[in-house]
DNA sequence: CAGCAGGGGGCGA
DNA sequence: CGCCCCCTGCTGC
């Protein structure tokens, strides 16, 4: 295999896409290969996988293909896809992947269950606490008749990305029903992917702004991940807001009938599993919007930024408001006693008590007379007026 | 006890 | 509809 850099192959060499069979040593019926050939000879082979309409480059595949298919020509959106992937992009990581993968070729193969009961395949990622598989394993462990294998494929040392698919297998049943990409595995870090919202077909949306890093980069990316990177972009330019409602678009939510639902990760995936038989895990609704964001704001995205200031060694922050009042009332004792008659607030009761003896007397006498004197109003909670 | 999160009333645009 | 505020129950330490 030559060694040449992205651009020249991609100039140098057509680009041709075949879809990966469907047999037991396929990856799965969604998988193609992009090669770009010289010579009946292909000079790079990517493997891509195509879900739910979004394509992911997996890149490496040392395997050669025998001869150039032609089930994919220009034109098509996956090869106008493929080929836009093939672009330039990092050079220097491109190089020390190319060499590393003719140092150390690689290809999975698909391992259909043994038995129905969940048997994960050796994996040879790195070091991961806890194990992605076991957390995946969890939460599909109980589909009925239906068993979840969770299938690992493009582990390569050198980066960055495995893969977890949760293939379904019926009863006596040597292959899948079909698969769905649930897990991704970046740099260590497990992320999840919501699975699908009712009426669509099988398949996945990814959920995480790990999906749309410049290592795994969908070719087309989903409404969704637009949706999220909107508000990924948002928290940084105003870490201390809490975000808009109006950034909390309908591609991470579904509300209909009176009800909500959340379509992201481990909702998400509730979700499917109430949708498609026994419940792994129980999908949770809400009633209100605005508690459907208060948990996408918190639960998903993890913004906190109310945090507390009475103190210099408080580091607490919270993602909602009046967390932070009753954290300020229960913590540090801390409220506020508003004037029922003027805009003044006060932090002490007995400051309050002086404020109106001195600036309110006169209406304190008159309200007495007229018999509507109550006491003045007092605050446990809402520190923030 | 403290943090978290959902329910619900109310207000204003 | 978006937001504020308060109430409440659950959970972990």
């Amino acid at each position: 295999m030559m060694a040449l850099e992205r651009h020249q192959t991609r100039e140098a060499f057509p680009l041709v896409l075949n879809q990966f069979d469907s047999q037991a040593s396929s990856y799965n019926d969604n998988s193609f290969v992009a090669s770009q050939w010289s010579s009946g000879q292909p000079v790079t082979t990517d493997l891509f996988l195509e879900m739910n309409g979004c394509y992911n480059a997996m890149e490496g595949m040392e395997e050669l293909l025998p001869t150039p298919p032609s089930s994919w020509h220009p034109g098509n959106p996956i090869y106008e896809a493929a080929s836009r992937s093939l672009a330039p992009v990092d050079e220097v990581a491109y190089m020390r992947l190319f060499s590393h993968q003719q140092q150390h070729p690689q290809i999975k193969e698909h391992l259909p269950p043994e038995s129905l009961s969940f048997d994960p395949p050796p994996r040879a990622i790195r070091a991961v606490t806890p194990d992605p598989t076991a957390m995946l394993a969890s939460r599909f462990q109980d589909r009925g008749i239906i068993t979840t294998r969770f299938d690992q494929y493009n582990e390569m040392d050198f980066a960055i990305h495995t893969i977890s698919f949760a293939g379904r297998y019926d009863q006596g049943d040597s292959f899948p029903l079909h698969i769905d990409p649930i897990g991704l595995n970046v740099n260590g870090q497990l992320e999840f992917f919501g699975a699908m919202k009712e009426g669509d077909e099988p398949g996945f949306k990814p959920l995480s702004p790990a999906a749309s890093s410049s290592q795994i980069q969908p070719l087309a990316r989903s409404p969704q991940q637009d949706a999220i990177q909107k508000i990924y972009d948002y928290i940084e330019a105003h870490p201390n807001d809490p975000i808009p409602a109006s950034y909390i678009s309908r591609e991470l939510f579904e509300f209909r009938n009176g009800l909500g639902w959340c379509l992201m990760g481990d909702c998400a995936v509730g979700r499917a599993a109430h949708k498609d038989g026994p419940l792994s895990k129980t999908p949770r609704f809400w009633g209100r919007l605005n508690h459907l964001y208060d948990h996408i704001r918190g639960v998903h995205f993890n913004h906190r930024p109310f945090q507390c200031s009475l103190s210099p060694t408080c580091q607490m922050s919270f993602v909602r408001k009046d967390d932070l009042a009753c954290h300020k009332f229960r913590r540090h004792r801390y409220q506020r006693f508003p004037c029922g008659m003027c805009d003044n607030v006060y932090t002490l009761q007995d400051n309050l008590k002086l404020h109106i003896q001195c600036k309110h007397v006169d209406t304190l006498i008159s309200m007495h007379l007229s018999g509507v004197l109550s006491a003045p109003a007092t605050r446990v909670h809402n520190p923030e007026g």
